[in-house]
DNA sequence: CGCAAAGCAAGAGCACTGCTCTCGAATTTG
DNA sequence: CAAATTCGAGAGCAGTGCTCTTGCTTTGCG
């Protein structure tokens, strides 16, 4: 029964693993722009119509490909975080965002791949979402804990914040703790563009000739957002 | 003599300026993946060989838009930043970053072009960096003009910067202002890689389903920024 | 003015791409 | 065992970037 199914299924579910592990390796190489459906199939030693009864598109080949980045990338944030736990709010964070540079650093085209720019005319499918939300939810997740535990600094200035950024806090807090404070979430979700966009400018170049290479800036900017959260 | 040497050059030129047109219209529709050299050449009614003296290669097209898009957005800032002059240092922030956003906004492409995953695997020649440059230099004119004015709030913090990001500072400074203290020079860095980094999640669609629309979260966090700053 | 030199568009052609369709062979299911 | 499904192979289509050769036009110099 289920030896007898895994007979054509497994055959089917490895191959789909070998077509996407050469497909990353042609990604890692050439980028996206420079994988091949042809090229993957012809390395696999196959034909490359024969590639269409496991992916129906490149594009679908690609969307799988960015899946699994996203689970990837999250994946080691959330070990560095649970291994970081017992050294404080602020060591998780510094974990997170060293896990993120490094990781993007390793595998630049599959990062370019789910933080570049969104590849054809194609819209991400909802079935990235799940993914893509670990990250952040991560990073949210510390400031919850430090909140809770009544460890967070006084900050340094909270004016009210407007009435669609309250309504639009509490739906991210429903998905964290509800009794986060919106200027929290909002400080939060500073902190993950910031991280992100140090990696994608140091990544794309956009350091260069100046705050390259990036550590320094990098390091200093991770304490300073965990200041701005307040973190101790 | 230079009316004769227009007969030709001046020809080569508007046709230069069509192919750019064209390719950009292009662009706009189907972003980068799609620009055709032969779809170009035959909405011009010419033929796809024909292009090649004017553009060596497509890639060599694509850094022509690129430097083109560069010059277009830091044209659009730096006149925002100079009608906005008289309104003081924050809203000369505020004017620059709106601009940013709406520019980004207008040209999805043309950004995704020039902020997003780096194209084939070619490094962005030389020529763009002059253009690049020009946004973050007009942040920083900023930061530069409210300190030589004294009109910088106090910060925060001041830990002193590790040598790698004093040297960098220092380097950067020297082509604002010298006297333009380190510390100065890193906020400056944060807010202008946050300003992208905002921009850039809205437009790649992370915050989609949380933080979308962005305005508010936008505006909020630009004057964080300013505030990091010290902006008054 | 005339003629060589340079600039130009056109066309054919190469090697490649994503993708479709059909056809036999293998495998699973009833 | 027979029927139904799944699969790989091959041919083929329309498209791509890019090269090279062939003539024509414009330019600049003697």
């Amino acid at each position: 029964m289920s030896a007898s199914r895994t007979a054509r299924e497994r055959a089917r579910a490895e191959l789909t693993r070998e077509i996407k592990d050469e497909a990353r390796r042609q990604l890692a190489v050439s980028g996206a722009q420079g994988l091949s459906l042809r090229a993957v199939a012809r390395e696999l030693g196959m034909v490359s119509s024969a590639l269409y009864r496991y992916f129906a598109s490149r594009d679908e080949l690609l969307t799988a490909l960015i899946i699994d980045a996203y689970s990837a990338l999250a994946d080691e944030v959330e070990a560095a975080d649970r291994a970081a736990a017992t050294a404080g709010f602020r060591a998780r964070w510094q974990a997170i965002c060293r896990t993120v540079r490094a990781w993007a650093t390793a595998h630049p085209h599959e990062y370019a791949l789910v933080y570049g720019s969104p590849v054809p005319g194609y819209e991400a499918p909802e079935a990235t979402i799940a993914s893509a939300t670990r990250v952040p939810i991560a990073i949210m997740a510390i400031a919850r804990d430090a909140h809770e535990a009544g460890a967070l600094a006084a900050p340094a200035h909270e004016d009210p914040l407007p009435p669609v950024l309250t309504d639009q806090t509490a739906r991210i807090a429903a998905f964290i703790a509800p009794d986060i404070p919106g200027h929290l979430i909002v400080r939060g979700a500073v902190a993950w563009t910031q991280l992100f966009g140090m990696v994608t400018f140091e990544l794309f170049g956009q350091y260069a000739n100046a705050l390259d290479p990036a550590d320094a800036f990098f390091d200093h900017t991770v304490d300073r957002m965990a200041d701005l959260i307040g973190l101790p």
